[in-house]
DNA sequence: ATATGAAGCGTTATGATATAACGTAAACAC
DNA sequence: GTGTTTACGTTATATCATAACGCTTCATAT
């Protein structure tokens, strides 16, 4: 469907340490991680992330300066929908959705207020159910 | 109404320093502010910035990674409710404002999926008004 | 085939943001 | 006046991010 440009080695390296993390990574982190790969300085981890960050591959979390492999299920192709996150402060799992009902009532304060709107940073920090209990 | 303690010298300072400013200022940036005033250490920043958080007197802006004062108008005394922040990526102005609908359409999705909510984070980047023209 | 232009890469250096760990001093409760 | 709490000052260091340089690779217009 979406004809994705394929990887680069650097960035495919990045995109699967996430994917195979538990929650969100640091770039030092994931260099650390890297480094038997081959990495050697953080720039090679940024050029990667950037690229994908861009391709809606990767999403990063603003409150933990981390970055989280974007979890399937949803395409948001185009930059233009907010994507929303729940973070376990105790697990550090994050869970990732979108809610139209959210973007409604952005688009309501928005055309209000007359902002003119780009990216949107929604996160929740808190207990996820298997850590609250 | 709400009886609050009394600040340090050093805390009110970095108050000051952020209410005197046309948008948020980086803690280094408050530093650079305050050296004539006998500031030498990033920590005597922070830490009056952790008691000012604290104390809801101060916001930390997290996709700028820097604080504004809080405008007044609201109380948000027990750090329940979400403050969202609509940033201008042209002038630096910062609008902060509190959505009761958001913060019921947050506790719709919080019950659903048994998540205890913590702080939540909610800033919008875009164009105010007056750079959008 | 070859110039050229775009994208990625590796490396060194540096900038920007934030906290650890230590000891001292002031404020307060009892 | 002793013990506790809170803030403070200082030095050092951790963590997050980008600037600037030159090289390689590869698609493609000529």
């Amino acid at each position: 469907m979406t004809d994705q440009p394929a990887l680069t080695r650097n960035q495919q390296l990045v995109f699967g340490a996430l994917e195979g993390a538990e929650g969100p990574l640091g770039a030092y982190r994931i260099l650390e991680e890297l480094r038997p790969a081959g990495f050697r300085a953080p720039l090679q981890v940024y050029r990667a992330l950037d690229r994908l960050v861009e391709l809606g591959l990767v999403h990063r979390i603003e409150s933990l300066n981390a970055f989280v492999a974007c979890s399937a299920g949803h395409h948001h192709g185009h930059g233009e929908e907010t994507v929303a996150f729940a973070i376990c402060e105790a697990c550090g799992h994050v869970t990732e959705f979108v809610d139209t009902e959210f973007e409604r009532r952005l688009g309501v304060w928005c055309g209000r207020h007359a902002f003119r709107r780009g990216r949107t940073t929604l996160e929740i920090r808190g207990l996820c159910e298997g850590c609250a209990a």
